[in-house]
DNA sequence: ATTTAATAGTTGTATAGCTAACTAAATGGA
DNA sequence: TCCATTTAGTTAGCTATACAACTATTAAAT
């Protein structure tokens, strides 16, 4: 009944993708969240917890705790940076650049998958879409 | 960096959205997940737990547990129907039917302000191609 | 009729997300 | 210099969500 809500659908949408991404990460022993922040951070080489999350477009306390997660899982390690006491630098470990690599195939094999059922013409015009709304309302 | 990404994109305009709609719905002491669920009892009048799920698209395990809560609210009750003595039937109280219309109102006002940002044609667009992928991938 | 299957719901346990309140460090005036 | 403000990050407490395991009831099969 609600065919032409946009949070409706979107929410909705955002919970079936959430399993097809799971699915893809979980060989790896990461989630979703934590397998975007981490190639975040593999792709950066380094990074500050602020910076993590305007990437990432979560809150500093989201941004905080998944990175504890990381750390925990040894992917992850926090260096001291001399240039700011309040913030330290996020680096990946050699753990996490082993699997580098494979995650970003893991999920653009997920991607590649929906594009073939969907089109690929489709896929990108809604992906280009769902920024321009995000964008525009932010 | 994850430009072209479509669970990076409904994931994080569903947070986006998720804040949106958590301030129509706060001065009803709704939450939107909530008056989601409240929406459709008042439309259908009454309605059992396994079918609430499957037109929100969410698990039994959290439909129960919203249920829950808008009972604890008083907007929902269950009523024992005598064909199956494994459901009851979900109505809505007086209490919800009093706010009803505004609720319906206060989404829709949204809804409103987005497609006046972004345009009707884009929004609708987008909403019908997020309910194509989620039903091509179901 | 009795046993087995399936179905409806609830509960346990876990993750991800948020806001608000907090600590600690850096910056900027006066 | 020193106090006030801003910024970086953490922690507390809450909601939404899922899967898995469970109870209770109904339906199906032999």
């Amino acid at each position: 009944m609600f065919e032409q809500c946009l949070y409706f659908n979107t929410t909705s949408l955002a919970r079936q993708l959430e399993r097809e991404w799971t699915r893809a990460f979980k060989p790896y022993g990461l989630t979703p969240s934590q397998a975007f922040m981490l190639r975040v951070i593999l792709s950066k080489g380094a990074i500050i917890s602020t910076d993590l999350s305007l990437e990432l477009n979560i809150s500093k306390a989201t941004c905080s705790r998944t990175v504890e997660g990381l750390i925990a899982l040894g992917f992850v390690t926090k260096i001291q940076g001399d240039t700011d006491g309040r913030s330290h630098k996020l680096h990946p470990t050699s753990k996490a650049n082993n699997i580098s690599v494979e995650i970003n195939k893991a999920s653009s094999e997920v991607t590649k998958k929906i594009k073939r059922i969907i089109g690929s013409k489709e896929f990108e015009t809604t992906v280009k879409n769902l920024r321009e709304i995000s964008s525009s309302i932010k």
